[in-house]
DNA sequence: ACACCAAGCAGCAAT
DNA sequence: ATTGCTGTTTGGTGT
């Protein structure tokens, strides 16, 4: 049975090893830094990993509950009896104090990884297949750019469709909502002004809208095109019919 | 030394018993669902909670490079002579496979925690502090409402000013962008139609704002107002002096 | 470094 | 359930 000084030195050691650390404990948590939290005693998973990053999770949820940004110093100590971790970053001036009460496990060890993550089916792949197939907007679009990041904000899809007409493309992956209608409407304004000219058509593409969000859609002028973005449960759909074969 | 099916075993009783499960591998991940992603061969954190929320930790980074939202069904089998860990949400239409090559350690126990954090410094708060001192967003301003969630959209505090003129105060706890003008102008716009008046003053308040917001808050004849969030760094303040005495 | 924006955003409240 | 919005948002890209 371990005692709070040997898991003081255990924990110290991992941590200037740059081992991912995982401690299940009975804990209470202030912090302090951008915002000012409190959390009273509970079981909690405290994890640490190699970049000093720290999270605490409670036992449900997805989310942290608690946690530190990567590069905060940790330091265990023993204070009035009951083992204290210290985090500090005071490049943001954040620190947090995790109380704990007991210790249910600890562990420690180097884990080597390598890989990143290949993710598709994301907004700027939607933006690819409305640029590589612009008769999916309408008949006579033709885009000019994509992915406009630079001089009018950041275009998704602009193009001129069969009148001839500038036109900006605004993508959203899910329902489009008030906000997208009014990050379209900002775009086809700066244009007019840069552009010197009085009319910039608008096109929402998603694969629905919110009531609201069409409204004021409508209000001004522009449009909503229904669009899937590309390979959306594809694999899903795919699994599924074959497990429906089975 | 336990072998795949006494791990897979482990596990899936874990499971039964709703625990909180930690598992230290080297696991190659695949995901389809909202998106598709794929993850090659790493040592990885995989937890899965209470509540079967499960994430993918490597061992850098505060976020899961993959996960699943709670009530996901996880189940360990053994395929092509290695651990699978198959997790199904069939309501939102995710699934994840997780490949295990090797087991580094396993760890499930019951974790017992009734605690909710409590945190101020939100924008909220913010807006608290402008109710209670109005004074501090400008003479003569009287708040009328706060947190107008329902009539006119999410007002953060509406008032009315020293000249007796509508007043919209949008908060933001950071810097504000071009997205909190947009914002607050939606519901100056609103307000004008609701009350068919010709005239609401739009008031931004927030300890900063970018260069490009603030041109077009001043475009459109909103205000500026610099507020720091309440309590903001009040503690670590508190603190580092304590500290600097030392 | 700052500004701007997407995210498998998540989580929350109100409709 | 959907809508709208905050977040200790995080993370990425471009200027």
């Amino acid at each position: 049975m371990l005692d709070q000084k040997d898991y003081a030195t255990l924990l110290n050691d991992a941590l200037r090893r740059n081992e991912t650390i995982v401690i299940s404990c009975n804990c209470n948590i202030r912090y302090s830094g951008r915002a000012e939290s409190l959390l009273k005693d509970g079981d909690r998973l405290v994890i640490i990993k190699a970049d000093n990053a720290l999270m605490v999770h409670q036992p449900t949820g997805n989310n942290p509950v608690n946690y530190m940004k990567p590069n905060t110093s940790h330091n265990m100590v023993i204070e009035n009896e009951k083992l204290l971790l210290k985090s500090r970053n005071l490049a943001l001036k954040e620190n947090m104090d995790i109380t704990i009460n007991r210790i249910h496990f600890f562990n420690s060890q180097k884990l080597i990884d390598g890989k990143s993550i290949v993710i598709s089916g994301t907004e700027s792949d939607m933006a690819n297949m409305l640029y590589e197939n612009p008769e999916m907007i309408e008949k006579g679009f033709k885009p000019v750019s994509q992915e406009e990041q630079t001089k009018y904000g950041f275009i998704d899809v602009l193009g001129v469709d069969s009148s001839g007409m500038l036109t900006v493309i605004e993508c959203k992956r899910y329902c489009a909502d008030l906000g997208a209608v009014t990050q379209l409407r900002r775009y086809v304004e700066r244009l007019m002004v840069s552009k010197g000219i009085t009319k910039v058509r608008g096109i929402i593409a998603a694969p629905k809208i919110t009531p609201n969000a069409f409204k004021m859609l409508s209000d001004w002028g522009y449009t909503f095109v229904s669009i899937k973005p590309p390979k959306y449960l594809e694999d899903f759909n795919k699994k599924q019919s074959r497990l429906d074969n089975f």
